[in-house]
RNA sequence: GCUCCUAUAGUGUAGUCCGGUUAAGCAUUUUGGCUUCUCAAGCCAAAGACUCGGGUUCAAAUCCCGAUGGGAGCACCA
């Protein structure tokens, strides 16, 4: 072992390496240190001695087995496993606010949530989580389940946490009556402050009787803001979220499918507690934002009495230069610096489709963030290398010629010509009408000396007789193939000229990046006309693009 | 300010719980080569990391203590 060592590592190895070998090989001689590692220490200096030619060669008389490639180490597939988790039972779930468009972080929750459903053979829910209805929209309910669906993702349950008003009364009354929760009618400001200073007010020592009065009141008298139902948590814990965290408050607004039928609604942690519980979820994994909350939904549980899930907590998920959240992207709509959530510059889902980013690459992306707690900011690039793969192999291929230049060709042997429509797979042929008028790129047609061969893909060789602001050429039979430019082209008589979006990063730092959307004016050939919208399409040399209109591209990656 | 979470190549991660079978694996990125009628894809190769300082141990990315960087919470939002 020692000799395969030395001969691994340039000749040389070193005794502590070789014992660290032998322990993790043979735990049976861990209790025996001190013996064999003067043993070793002698293998290895006699070793050392030796060329690394006498290695070899002695290795291949007694060990040729050691030669032999070393095996590659496999890599975990999918997630970590998980804990009490039972094959069949598990359950998660992915509860969205219905109070905007979904983008990457939901489907980081999504994904993750119903692949753990899966790998365990279990079920995995969909909860719109709607006790909010200041915020909440139909129309968002809505663009969550379409996002949902384009993901490719299934439920086996879908529902909304307000389907269960009456429990969350139910639950929260029996609080009150066992004197873990109390109606708190202290000014806003006010509880804020004692919640900070860690003080208790008076209101918390009111008694069960004079609470359940007052959880009647809620019901009429009090007006929104006069009055919470707080949990009795520990004003003095370090964890904030302990310090009597509100349970139910009063909303009037009216609620985007139940009106104006309730308006005491519970929170966020109330909500989650009972809905999990209830649920039969198992496994509760969400962002790391909602760490503090653990202990809280721990505690309501255990005062009801009620099964707890096992929470688990995953990174925020955000790309450089993309804001997610709302505050920020709703100014720049207002502004009109960005279109609407479908700007193809942002996260959201909506726009990531639009860019041609497919579903699977968001899922396999996903899936290689691992659960990590650290902060993922992640560059887009990664993402973009996952959706190459998928995009690659049914992207027809088309030329397409920005900042045109014109090229006119003398002898050309005929007037159309087959193209495939990709070089490897069989995506079928298309012919191209063609007559002396060419379209080439400006790029290229700068490039090319006068008196030099080109090739132009697909049609044959041209030798360059004129350079200038338009070019002319003579076409060649037979020319030479390699090491010459190999160039797209379109003819200048069918182009068909489209708007190509290039997205680019919409902040360097946290400067809005005025130059973030390039628009070019280009020709492509007139196949493009007969695509379908959304098609994934390849521009020759220039990169992957999605059709979004029969006048506009969108640039996906290169 | 207080509390919690977190730290592995340029980037994203595996390994950390339970110290040794791996002088740190994978992907991406970059560079070079092969292939190719695309600067794509495919194939091959190279480059590149355990935040810092102590301690425990025959042995530390892994355990302990301290420091530092990053993030979050301290809402009648979720």
């Amino acid at each position: 072992m020692a000799l395969q060592n030395a001969f691994e590592h340039g000749g040389e190895t070193r005794d502590k390496i070789i014992l660290g070998k032998i322990l993790g090989t043979k735990p049976e001689f861990r209790n025996k240190v001190k013996e064999i590692s003067k043993d070793i220490t002698e293998i290895v200096s006699s070793i050392n001695k030796l060329s690394s030619e006498e290695q070899e060669s002695e290795i291949k008389e007694n060990f040729p087995e050691l030669l032999a490639p070393k095996e590659k180490i496999e890599e975990r597939e999918g997630l970590p496993e998980l804990k009490d988790a039972e094959q069949g039972k598990v359950i998660t779930r992915f509860p969205p606010e219905p109070n905007g468009y979904p983008h990457i972080g939901h489907a980081k929750a999504a994904i993750i949530n119903s692949e753990y459903a899966k790998m365990y053979g279990g079920k995995f829910i969909l909860r719109m989580d709607d006790t909010n209805p200041e915020a909440e929209r139909m129309e968002y309910h809505a663009a969550i389940k379409v996002g949902l669906e384009w993901l490719g993702i299934e439920f086996d349950i879908v529902k909304s946490t307000s389907d269960d008003m009456e429990l969350f009364y139910e639950k929260g009354i029996e609080l009150i009556n066992l004197g873990k929760a109390y109606i708190c009618t202290c000014k806003r400001e006010d509880i804020s402050k004692n919640r900070r200073e860690r003080k208790a007010c008076k209101c918390s020592m009111e008694d069960i009787e004079k609470n359940n009065k007052n959880w009647e009141k809620m019901n009429d008298k009090f007006k929104p803001g006069d009055a919470v139902v707080r949990f009795r948590g520990d004003m003095k814990a370090d964890n904030a979220v302990m310090r009597d965290p509100v349970l139910f408050r009063i909303i009037e607004g009216k609620h985007y499918t139940l009106g104006e039928k309730y308006r005491i609604w519970p929170s966020y942690d109330m909500a989650v507690a009972i809905e999990d519980s209830i649920d039969g979820v198992t496994h509760a994994y969400r962002s790391k934002e909602f760490e503090l909350r653990k202990e809280l939904i721990d505690e309501i549980l255990d005062a009801l009495k009620m099964r707890k899930p096992t929470q688990g907590f995953f990174s925020r998920l955000e790309f450089k230069g993309m804001p997610i959240s709302k505050r920020i992207i709703k100014p720049l709509i207002e502004e009109g610096k960005v279109t609407w959530y479908d700007d193809p510059r942002l996260p959201t889902l909506e726009a990531l489709k639009r860019r041609g980013i497919k579903p699977e690459a968001i899922r396999k992306f996903i899936m290689s963030l691992g659960l990590t707690k650290a902060n993922t900011l992640a560059p887009f690039d990664a993402l973009e290398a996952f959706n190459r793969k998928f995009v690659d192999a049914d992207s027809i291929r088309l030329f397409m010629v920005s900042n045109a230049k014109k090229l006119t060709i003398k002898n050309l042997p005929t007037s159309s010509i087959e193209i495939p429509n990709h070089p490897i797979n069989d995506m079928g042929k298309r012919t191209i009408e063609i007559d002396e008028n060419f379209y080439i790129s400006g790029d290229d047609a700068q490039s090319i000396k006068e008196g030099t061969q080109i090739r132009l893909l697909g049609l044959g060789n041209v030798v360059i007789t004129k350079q200038g602001i338009e070019l002319e050429g003579e076409f060649v039979e037979n020319g030479e193939r390699k090491d010459i430019p190999k160039i797209q082209w379109v003819p200048q008589k069918t182009a068909h000229k489209i708007k190509m979006i290039i997205p680019k990063t919409l902040f360097i730092g946290d400067e809005f990046n005025e130059d973030s959307l390039e628009e070019l004016d280009v020709f492509t050939e007139p196949h493009y006309l007969q695509l379908k919208e959304g098609e994934e399409i390849q521009f020759v040399r220039f990169g992957y693009c999605r059709k979004d209109s029969q006048n506009q591209a969108i640039f996906t990656h290169k």
